[in-house]
DNA sequence: TCCTACGATAAGGTTTACTTATCAGGAGGC
DNA sequence: GCCTCCTGATAAGTAAACCTTATCGTAGGA
């Protein structure tokens, strides 16, 4: 029993105010002046009263009646609201906008991320990131928790996620990161084996040894670092070497040195995200970006 | 460029996702489900984004998507916002809501407009009222400046009025009044020409009788009371005696008399607004019912 | 006086919205 | 495994809303 109001009735109503004609008001709708007549004529009767003083000729230019000027701030207001959210969501759905929130194991934070992130948000001036890194099973946990619209992990067990959509994009392949002044820092290339005889520091990635030919190594070591930095002043320190994932050594380093690891172990890096739910055009508009850019 | 939301499009969206199911929203909306579907379709086009997850059966009872989880509250506050203004308009269309502004002179203001407002508020109850008495001069300024919606007021000289429109309502005719002891007051009728003997106080009232035959009673006054309360106390004393409007006369006198003056005086009394500005819903409903009031 | 510019009105066409009828697919029963 | 039911999607036709062209009536200005 409540009229319908329309937004573009709204919008006819206004401009004939503002532009003090029908005529004015026609072309600046990009109709004709009967269809604003009819419009405003329409908008009267849903009302059940006039909005324009009469109106027979040129005469009194257009005048509200009361009942019309107290109308009109309001119908300003509902158009300005409507244009708002028009416009908020048209933003959103073409990722100009919104909050984009991702979860990623350090190695892509910091080695792959940063850079693909700036290319990312050049032409998207609002669009906030969160952006969290912490080790796979954190990512895991604010995936299914939704605090992340999507992670970027390492997916270890895939028979324990069969709720996430695993697409992999980047492979890490383990090497052996000594300082440039060890013995092993002259090879191009090292057998697992070889590693026998050197004291080895075990990290958090060294579990991604478990399941290959390599996995004795893991027994071997005495000394179990956790923490990233810790382990790098370690190395430097000439305390021993260890191993670690291509994307997980520190590029810019020149005390310490990688080298690839035989037979190879991979590890494979991917996008990683709830099956049964889709994502905000944002975080879908950063994964093709990503694939896109894996590819290219 | 900006796509223009319809209000019953965003509340077939609100339906489905809080229904959850397009049957529901169908039923809600006394439309068929197909038109829903091509609703909600034409919505998600328009936005540029799927509203709620693959709906392919039974199963994922029509969940949102991201998109539209945060579209959600936004379509609910512009469907608020628009049927708040919708309820407004058409409340004050109706005039059961807005503010009435109205001038009177004393008399009317005192004998007839209490009881006459009392009926007139009674089913409206969110209708706020102003309502000054002044005389008649004071009315007209009122209405020029348009501080009132419309004035009760006799226009006096209709030629300095044109702007104006005058409705006669009330006929209010010209008495004698007397205390009750005068001698005057055992008389039903009394000729201007029988007062000359007695002491006449003129009033405010008193230059209505300028253009009748009793005109010279003008001259013969000596005493001029401007105040209403101080002529009565005048006259209640035994000072003398007055002429009064019928309407201006108190009611409820127990100590005074109203005779009809011969011949016979008038003054219209009636709704005075402007001509080239229209009323609001609520001025223009008091006016209805006063002019319906006055014929039943 | 006629002319002009304004908005109203009439009649017809186009677009949009809705309807009925039907389809497709997964969950749950057997 | 198969059938059934219930879900929403789709197709085709109809009704309604919307907008157009054409024309009118009116009042102010040349």
């Amino acid at each position: 029993m409540l009229p319908e109001l329309k937004i573009a009735q709204l919008r006819h109503f206004v401009w004939v105010s503002e532009l003090k004609g029908f005529h004015a008001a026609a072309e600046k709708a990009h109709r004709t002046q009967p269809a604003i007549s009819l419009s405003i004529k329409d908008l009267e009767n849903k009302l059940g009263e006039a909005l324009f003083e009469k109106r027979n000729a040129r005469t009194a230019k257009t005048e509200l009646t009361p009942f019309g000027e107290h109308f009109l701030p309001k119908a300003k207001e509902l158009i300005a609201h409507h244009d708002r959210i028009s416009e908020d969501m048209t933003l959103l759905a073409e990722h100009k906008t919104g909050h984009l929130r991702l979860a990623s194991v350090p190695s892509i934070a910091s080695r792959v991320l940063p850079e693909l992130l700036l290319r990312f948000i050049a032409d998207t001036p609002d669009l906030h990131v969160s952006f969290y890194d912490d080790n796979s099973n954190a990512v895991f946990k604010m995936i299914e928790d939704q605090q992340v619209d999507f992670g970027i992990a390492h997916l270890f067990h895939e028979q324990d996620h069969t709720d996430k959509i695993f697409t992999p994009i980047w492979e890490d392949s383990i090497g052996v990161v000594c300082p440039n002044d060890h013995p092993l820092a002259e090879s191009d290339n090292l057998h697992w084996k070889e590693l026998r005889q050197h004291r080895l520091i075990s990290n958090g990635t060294s579990r991604l040894l478990e399941d290959s030919e390599a996995s004795p190594l893991l027994g071997q070591s005495q000394f179990y670092v956790s923490n990233m930095i810790s382990l790098i002043a370690m190395l430097e320190a000439g305390f021993g070497i260890t191993t670690l994932p291509w994307y997980a050594f520190p590029k810019e380093s020149t005390t310490l040195k990688f080298i690839p690891l035989t037979p190879t172990v991979v590890r494979r890096i991917g996008i990683v995200q709830l099956a049964n739910k889709s994502l905000t055009p944002p975080a879908k508009a950063l994964i093709d970006f990503i694939l896109a850019d894996s590819k290219g």
